[in-house]
Parts: C-alpha cells; structure tokens; sequence
RNA sequence: GGUGCCAUAGCUCAGUUGGUAGAGCAACGGACUGAAAAUCCGUGUGUCCCUGGUUCAAUUCCAGGUGGCACCA
C-alpha cells in the first residue's frame, strides 16, 4: 500500500532536517508544501533547504517557480496530486513536508472547484473596497449569495471579495461550489508534526531570523523591492525590509518585526495544526522516534 | 557609611483622597476551501518587593528590612 507521510510543524522546528532524514531512511523523495520556498526568487528570507540538502534527497516545489507565476492552494492540489501519482509508481511511501497549513490540506482533502478570476475583475472589487468600503462589497455579497453571507466572517474582506469574485464571474452563488466533501487519495496518509516548548521554539525562530540577516535578507529584499506589489512578496521578512526601505522604520525596528511576526506565523500554524486530530507529534530531536513511528504505522496498514 | 528617590502584568509605566488595579508593547486563544508566511476575530495573564503597625478594611498611610538608582562623604 502507498503512503503519503507527512511532516509538518511550525516555522522553524526543524521539519527540514526531519525530513531529509526519513526520506534517506525510506529511500524515497521529499514533495515540497510550502508556498514561498516554491519561488526560485526567494532563498534567504524562506529558508529553503541548502544545496547540500537538496543534493542528499529529491526534492519537489522547490525553487520551481517564479513570484510572477499564479499560484495559489488549488493549483498546488492539482499538480502535487499528479506527482505524487507518479512518484508512487516508483516508491511505496513519500515524504510530504513544509509549514503550509492550506497547501497541506489541499494535499490530504482537496479545494472545491471554482472557475479561474478573472484578474481585471479582482482589481476592480479590489478598487471598490478601497473606495466605498467593506459595507458596499457585503451588501452585494447578501444579494448574490445568501447562504455564505450568512456563515463567511463578515469583518474579513480577503473572504467577502472572494466570495463575490465568484459570483460575479459565475452568476452562480460562491456556496454552490462549496461542497466540503474531502476527496478520495489513491494512497494512505500518514500525518506527524513536530512540536517543542514554546520558549524554546521563541529562541530558534530568533535565531533564526538573525541568520537570515547575516546570509543577506537586507539585500534580496532590496532586490525584490521593485516587485513588492507581487503576492508572493506579501511575506514576513520582505515587508518588514520594505517598511525600512520607505524610510517608515529603522533596520532595527524591521528586524524586530520579523523575529515577532514569525512567531506569530508559528503560533498560527500551531493552532490549524492542533484543531487536525490526526496528527502525532514529535520533538525535533526525537526524529529516530518519529522514523520509528512511521515504519511499524506503515507496518500495520 | 550618610541622605534622597524608586519598587505595581513578561517589559516600560499609570493609578487607587484606604474598599485587592489598567494602558502601550510583548504574549496567549480562535476562525480559515483558488492571496494562506495571506486575511480576519477575540483574551489581562498580577503575592501591587518582604515583615510588622494603625484601621472594619492596607497595594495605597507609618516603621523596619531587602534590592535598585542618584547625590554626599
């Protein structure tokens, strides 16, 4: 039977390493779910794996595309699903790993299907909010589509103008296409997360972040800084650095604001992960325990 | 050694004419279906330094102690 083993956490924990080693133990390669590393643009702010990493296991979605690609969750299911096919062809168990809590998600359960956005339309409910408020856009939203109106979180605009990209671009309601049925894998999924003592995963993110600051995130910030506009560039560690470069803050306050928003990133992750009982946990240094764990599962399937 | 000032949340501090307290930052909890490292919602977490005194009642007033800072020797 094909396993699909999962290894996820927050920001920081080590999953990296954890993965490189089960992925040796099992003989097999390593699938990639995080949404920024996938930017071959992005190396020091994201923490891809180094060089050495990426030559002692296989990786996938790393550094295989650019900021100026449209990606998004949906399209991640549709082409990890397809790689996993084939990889499952040539091995019985892969390794899945990365912090992308909706990327995993689409992984194990899949993302209802909505036609593509048309992108105009997106700037132009994007110009609306900016000009006549969140009022304006949910009362549209009440009209096309009642029933999601009635259970989407009203205060949150990144919900409601998606919602009504939807309908505009259908003529259908958003809800008709949210059909939250998880959808049927070829293969079994194993899912493990690794976890320490809150101060102690304070220390490795700050850590971390200093890391990243002496590898030269100031300059691929710099870099990037043209193409702040990108979504892929909505991201802790970049917009800190672009606050500085507008003169907003001092080098020192953005530094601040990275380590303090990646622990907030971390603390997010931790609270999806924690909602999803399927998931066993491990300390970082616990990765013969976890190896042992995934063998006798995989075992007993 | 002497004198003065200070001691309240993780940090910086406010406050209580005596009725056990609140801001900012930090932190913590939650939501999440095509932007997800995104977007949004919620929550004070406290031996008010210690001991004794006055008082119906002390974090607040008084005395002593401890610690810190400043100045004088």
């Amino acid at each position: 039977m094909k396993t699909l083993v999962i290894i996820t956490g927050p920001t920081a924990i080590g999953k990296t390493k954890a993965a490189i080693e089960t992925a040796k133990y099992f003989n097999t390669e390593i699938v990639s779910a995080d949404s920024r590393q996938i930017y071959k643009e992005l190396s020091v702010g994201t923490a891809v794996p180094s060089p050495a990493d990426m030559e002692s296991v296989r990786h996938h979605f790393i550094h295989t595309h650019s900021i100026h690609d449209s990606i998004n969750a949906s399209w991640y299911e549709t082409e990890a699903i397809e790689l996993l096919e084939s990889l499952f062809l040539k091995y019985n168990t892969v390794v899945l790993t990365g912090g992308s809590m909706l990327y995993i998600d689409a992984v194990c359960k899949g993302i209802d299907i909505v036609p593509d956005i048309d992108p105009e339309l997106r700037k132009n409910l994007k110009v609306q909010l900016e000009e006549k408020g969140l009022e304006h856009l949910r009362l549209q939203l009440k009209k096309l589509d009642q029933k999601y109106y009635q259970q989407v979180d009203l205060k949150n605009p990144a919900r409601i103008v998606h919602a009504l990209e939807v309908c505009l671009m259908t003529g259908k309601p958003y809800s008709s296409f949210r059909k939250a049925e998880p959808k049927k894998r070829s293969f079994n999924i194993l899912k493990t997360a690794l976890n320490c003592e809150r101060a102690k995963l304070h220390t490795r993110i700050n850590h971390r972040v200093d890391e990243m600051i002496s590898n030269g995130l100031e300059e691929e910030a710099l870099r990037m800084f043209p193409l702040r506009h990108l979504n892929p560039l909505n991201t802790v560690g970049y917009r800190e650095f672009f606050e500085y470069f507008d003169g907003k803050i001092s080098k020192v306050k953005a530094i601040e604001l990275i380590k303090r928003n990646t622990r907030r990133y971390a603390r997010k992750q931790l609270t999806w992960f924690r909602n999803d009982s399927e998931y066993t946990w491990f300390r970082p240094e616990e990765i013969k325990k976890l190896i042992k764990f995934i063998e006798i599962t995989i075992q007993n399937q």
